[in-house]
DNA sequence: GTGATTGCAAATCTTTTGCACTAAA
DNA sequence: TTTAGTGCAAAAGATTTGCAATCAC
């Protein structure tokens, strides 16, 4: 019989750590627990105030200045992806594949909508010594 | 002859005055510098703190406190368009006709995109109770 | 005059930073 | 060990607010 801790079903230590892993990040306690937060279930758009609650409710004890520093690093290593909705506060998309969103403007809440759903056809040429980086499309809603 | 002060020649005290006056706001002296500096010329994109700056080089006083709130009277009456590229600053745009913009990421700098330039072929429809309050196009822009 | 508007400073909110402490490798 | 990562509290930057003084009507 297999000792319960080999007992590996492909996934000794679950997703969240070969995510890190994979991103060069160094699986630390806190990291790890965001990452399972985040990545163990649908794709989700959180804020730093939020995320940061969250995790105190389920007990993860985290800095929010941590929670900051983590979104930022899995910004920047592809993890997840910053959106620009509102002016005063940051959201983060853990679906980093090409995508836009539908922004309620009353609630604050963002739903993607997939690229295939939206067709964007750019006529200007993109102004000289420049590349386009990414195409944003937000459809902000109100209530009817 | 007709005195200097009635020569009026269809614009007795320049279109900021009107645009005030239609838009129901108090023409005040910093209100109406401040539309000055932001219609009589090119559709401009700007932020509180750069407006600021402005009307102090050209010797209007008036305080950081007072740029925010006519900005955000100035959105409310339909005068002017907030533009939500960066979560960390409000721009505001001054032409409020129906459009996209290019975002220079390094310089944070705007450009207007007309609208007839881009098609956004939106296939889903918008969820029930809710509609379309604007559908913003964002071209981030980054060096070749 | 009277109520709207302004300026100033203080308050608030979000995000970042400095630094001693802790933990991963 | 060695170095990256963390927490905390303080700092920073953007925006708002409270309230007395000022201005438009």
């Amino acid at each position: 019989m297999i000792h319960a801790r080999t007992q590996n079903r492909g996934r000794p230590y679950g997703p969240a750590l070969e995510r890190l892993r994979a991103a060069g990040l160094r699986p630390t306690r806190q990291r790890l627990a965001l990452a399972k937060l985040l990545f163990e279930g649908a794709d989700r758009h959180v804020s730093a105030e939020v995320l940061h609650e969250e995790a105190q409710g389920v007990g993860i004890r985290v800095s929010l200045a941590t929670i900051y520093n983590t979104l930022h690093q899995f910004t920047a290593t592809g993890l997840m992806r910053e959106i620009v909705v509102d002016s005063q506060r940051s959201y983060f998309d853990t679906n980093v594949t090409n995508h836009h969103h539908f922004f309620y403007e009353s609630s604050g809440r963002l739903q993607d909508i997939p690229a295939e759903e939206v067709r964007v056809a750019r006529l200007p040429g993109t102004p000289a010594g420049t590349r386009v980086s990414r195409v944003d499309v937000v459809v902000r809603l109100a209530e009817k």
